[in-house]
DNA sequence: CCTAAAATAGAACGATCGTGCTATTTTGCA
DNA sequence: TGCAAAATAGCACGATCGTTCTATTTTAGG
């Protein structure tokens, strides 16, 4: 029982890495299969229906983000320490190249915007999830006295996500390494402009 | 001679309401020839391949793009007036729904990082472009005296690029109205902040 | 070690993919 | 109006898609 749980991870895995570059919805099961050394029906088993498998590729991007980068953030002190961590960890899994070709979540945004299902429905979750995440913590280093009381954290959240996609767009598209650099920047002057007074 | 390209232009208004959904790689010949009400073949004949089709698609959207809303702009006095009909313009097609499933080349983007060729290339130096533009007309607003002289133009630029891949991303994905509506005050934040003092 | 159960492989299915080929229709010009 | 040329249709091809079926191998527990 162990021996299937073991496999499936490590078919994840690949998947998560042949997604970053084909799309979720470019995984194939046959390329797949290739890839993890087994063959298409022997993988088929573990999912069932290739919906399955795209929805258990999400789950396995958004865990591994989570706790990759929110965790550690979350194990520092409320306020801008705490903040600063999810955003420089956030930007720090792109520029380490965490995935050879791109966030497979945010393509996967793009890719299932207009496909109805339970794909599009955890990537929705996700990012209510992701974006009610970033508002908390900006909300506490307003708390704490670290950011302007009357901030705007729906907009900074909004603003710091738009920074995340701009250095993605950069850096995988314009192969633009300044992305990340540009990200950080703005990241210092938003915070720099709602400091607390 | 003519029919040819009429032809054509309506195999690609249609292309480019199906890629808005799909993707311009999840674009097929046959369900495009079905929604275009042509053969197979037919509509086959006027492209050569694949790629190529997919390659006029990217061309076709970019000159909407640019005539739509960029010349609109151009027409406007340089400085601010310009600067800001073009983000608005930007925003504006969005709002309207201008596509169906979301634009065709921020999806494009993301679906093309990682496959090298002609479509990529096409939207490598089409966001350069766009790129360039908006810092131009930033840097136009400083020249003008509307803007700090200092401020960073290609950190705006990049800052203007993320307001409005956020408010894509919460239309298509979230499927909330406000995407919008933030990326205007966010924008109205950055000028003022960056205003000539 | 033996054996039932779990995990994987192999083969086949209908469908659809992109792309050639040849026929047929439609167009624009003399 | 007739006719070459252009535009489109029809058909077939190999490949690959997701999925199902049965057979084989591998695993874990008594």
């Amino acid at each position: 029982m162990t021996k299937k749980a073991a496999t499936r991870e490590a078919i994840l895995q690949q998947a998560l890495a042949l997604a970053s570059q084909v799309g979720v919805s470019g995984l194939t099961i046959g390329s797949l299969a290739v890839a993890s050394g087994l063959s298409k029906s022997g993988l088929f088993a573990h999912f069932g229906s290739k919906e399955a498998l795209q929805l258990a590729v999400v789950q396995a991007a958004q865990a591994q983000f989570v706790a990759e980068t929110v965790q550690p953030a979350l194990a520092l002190p409320r306020g801008m320490a705490r903040l600063t961590a999810l955003f420089d960890g956030w930007l720090g899994r792109m520029e380490q190249g965490r995935y050879p070709g791109g966030c497979p979540l945010l393509a996967a945004a793009y890719e299932f915007d207009d496909q109805p299902g339970a794909v599009r429905e955890a990537l929705v979750a996700g990012q209510r999830w992701q974006r009610e995440t970033l508002q908390r913590l900006l909300q506490q280093a307003c708390d704490a006295g670290e950011l302007a009381e009357d901030c705007d954290v729906a907009l900074l959240a909004f603003m710091l996500f738009g920074l995340v996609q701009s250095a993605h767009h950069d850096q995988q598209l314009l192969d633009s390494a300044d992305g990340v650099a540009l990200a950080r920047r703005g990241f210092a002057r938003l915070m720099a402009t709602h400091a607390a007074g």
